[in-house]
RNA sequence: CGGGGUGUAGCGUAGCCCGGUAUCGCGCUUGGUUUGGGACCAAGAGGUCGUAGGUUCGAAUCCUGCCACCCCGACCA
């Protein structure tokens, strides 16, 4: 193995797979498609996890479990939806093996064919409004804001560890409201709360906006999404919030009696962000050297090395800096002093870049004389030597000041590669440089259709926040109100 | 699923054309010396050469099937 990453210039897409592999972020499994995140990897997610889901708990939402199996009936019953998951999913079709009469390990066994198959949820909205049915009665039994934590699976043609996995880890929000009005604000709550946690705790700016019908969610009427742009200039999209209309109501039949006395059936919402965010994460901030994490998200926030020559001047270093680790940790700063003796300054110095902790101090023998300490800060790498006295503090800062500036930092990138354009001439040069181009579109799904086949860039959104404007579609040249955001996505 | 490529120790590889049971580096183990940007020396351990067949006295090497992975397309959070 060598020691140093590709670099991005030089092949953006191994750069990528090598850091999430050499990170210790995740592998490749058994099981073609599938990956195992291994327990630095997992980490990050479970602060994802947490911070999210004290978003959702705040907006009054409650966590649940629904099965992983899913009544192959189920999926047919929302016409859009089937059509848009049927050729991914996985099928379950018996409950037995049996040992091979011919001696060659286990075979499924023909007796135990189920009655009706079984599909590996793809996403729960079938279950879960199968469910709904039962508990919906009354406007008094609405609205329903749940959440569940769940593994889903797609069985994807071409996979990338986080980006795209056959199996992947999600929340899905599926809730239930009495009015069109409540459900749609429902799916703008959520969309500005995946945007502020983008934003706040993944420094990654986000683009929110609606999507065209051609890249609309299988059965909603709407969907919301948060865009991101990667450092080699393509779009990610971080999170989508569909409202469903009464969709998913009508094909499981939810209805309820309103004030009024009337039966109606029911509106509904669903959201979702996954492990994908992973994936946004390593590539929104990282560089040639390895992981760049914001201090909201770092498993390890600091790091501290020791020099040193013998125990003596171990115990020195000890004396000085246990007392900062309780400090820190008090603080809620998690901080690892790394005094394990197999390996050198230098390797560990590596090691921390390439898994992106945030702050790393060095302190020897020659600190200690001068009563000193080495700041070293990843997303700059700028190393710094500063008085013992008052460090904690300092620390405090920089953990802040790196959060702040790498979210300015993507903000900048993000500026930089976003152009508006107005002739088709333009639209094809810069659509190969990568970034994202506002232009104008007629609104037709066959002008979005043609763009993509002639140049594979795709509508990520329609702003939420892009003012009314009148100009003429980059391709058929009819009318247009409004700007819209293109490029080449993951 | 179509086109191209690759499978040799935990990882990265040489050997394959021209058959004779495998090279080197990293990592690992033990001991010692080290430690301010991926330490050094010495001694070790580790391989059904992806897999199933075939050809042959003999296969990592030649032939066929299968599987997996990577890259490029179509599909997608």
């Amino acid at each position: 193995m060598s020691k140093s990453l590709p670099s991005r210039a030089e092949n953006y897409s191994e750069w990528y797979n090598e850091l999430v592999k050499r990170a210790d972020l995740a592998e490749n499994s058994a099981v073609r498609g599938c990956m195992i995140i291994k327990p630095y990897g997992y980490s990050i997610w479970e602060k994802m996890q947490r911070a999210l889901d004290d978003m959702f708990k705040e907006t009054g939402h409650v966590n649940a479990y629904f099965p992983l199996l899913i009544p192959k009936s189920f999926l047919s019953k929302e016409a859009s939806h089937v059509e848009g998951f049927a050729k991914e999913c996985a099928v379950v079709t018996h409950y037995r093996l049996k040992n091979d009469p011919n001696g060659h390990g286990v075979i499924v066994d023909p007796e135990a064919k189920l009655e009706e198959e079984l599909i590996i949820r793809p996403t729960s909205e079938t279950v879960i409004w199968s469910t709904y049915k039962n508990w919906v009665q009354s406007y008094r039994d609405l609205p329903i804001l749940m959440n569940q934590w769940a593994n889903v699976m797609r069985w994807e043609m071409r996979t990338r560890l986080f980006l795209r996995t056959a199996e992947f880890l999600w929340q899905e929000g599926h809730t239930a409201h009495a009015t069109q009005e409540e459900a749609v604000e429902e799916t703008e709550q959520m969309l500005n709360i995946y945007a502020e946690f983008a934003e706040t705790f993944m420094a990654m700016p986000v683009i929110k906006g609606r999507k065209t019908a051609n890249e609309r969610f299988a059965g909603a009427e709407d969907t919301y999404c948060i865009e991101a742009m990667m450092q080699d200039g393509k779009a990610l999209q971080a999170g989508t919030s569909h409202f469903l209309g009464q969709n998913f109501a009508k094909a499981f039949d939810v209805k309820f009696l309103n004030k009024a006395n009337q039966q109606e059936y029911v509106w509904g919402t669903s959201w979702g962000v996954s492990t994908r965010l992973m994936g946004a994460l390593i590539m929104a901030h990282s560089d040639d050297q390895g992981l760049v994490l914001p201090p909201k998200l770092a498993p390890i926030q600091v790091v501290i090395v020791p020099i040193y020559k013998g125990e003596e001047q171990l115990a020195n270093i000890k004396a000085k800096i246990d007392p900062l680790v309780a400090a820190l940790k008090k603080r809620a700063i998690s901080v690892k002093f790394d005094i394990s003796e197999n390996q050198s300054p230098g390797f560990k110095f590596a090691e921390y870049e390439l898994k992106g902790v945030p702050v790393r101090l060095a302190i020897g023998n020659r600190d200690i004389e001068n009563g000193t300490i080495e700041l070293a800060r990843r997303d700059t790498r700028v190393k710094t030597s500063l008085p013992f006295e008052g460090i904690e503090q300092v620390i405090v800062d920089t953990l802040e000041d790196i959060q702040t500036s790498i979210y300015q930092k993507a903000l900048d990138f993000r500026a930089a590669n976003t152009f508006e354009v107005n002739t088709w001439d333009e639209f094809l040069a810069k659509i190969e440089d990568g970034g994202f181009l506002s232009a104008h579109w007629d609104g037709s799904p066959e002008t979005e259709e043609k763009i993509k086949e002639l140049t594979k860039a795709t509508i990520r959104c329609i702003p939420l926040d892009s003012p009314e404007e009148a100009g003429t579609c980059i391709l058929t040249g009819k009318p247009s109100k409004q700007r819209v955001i293109f490029a080449r996505a993951y």
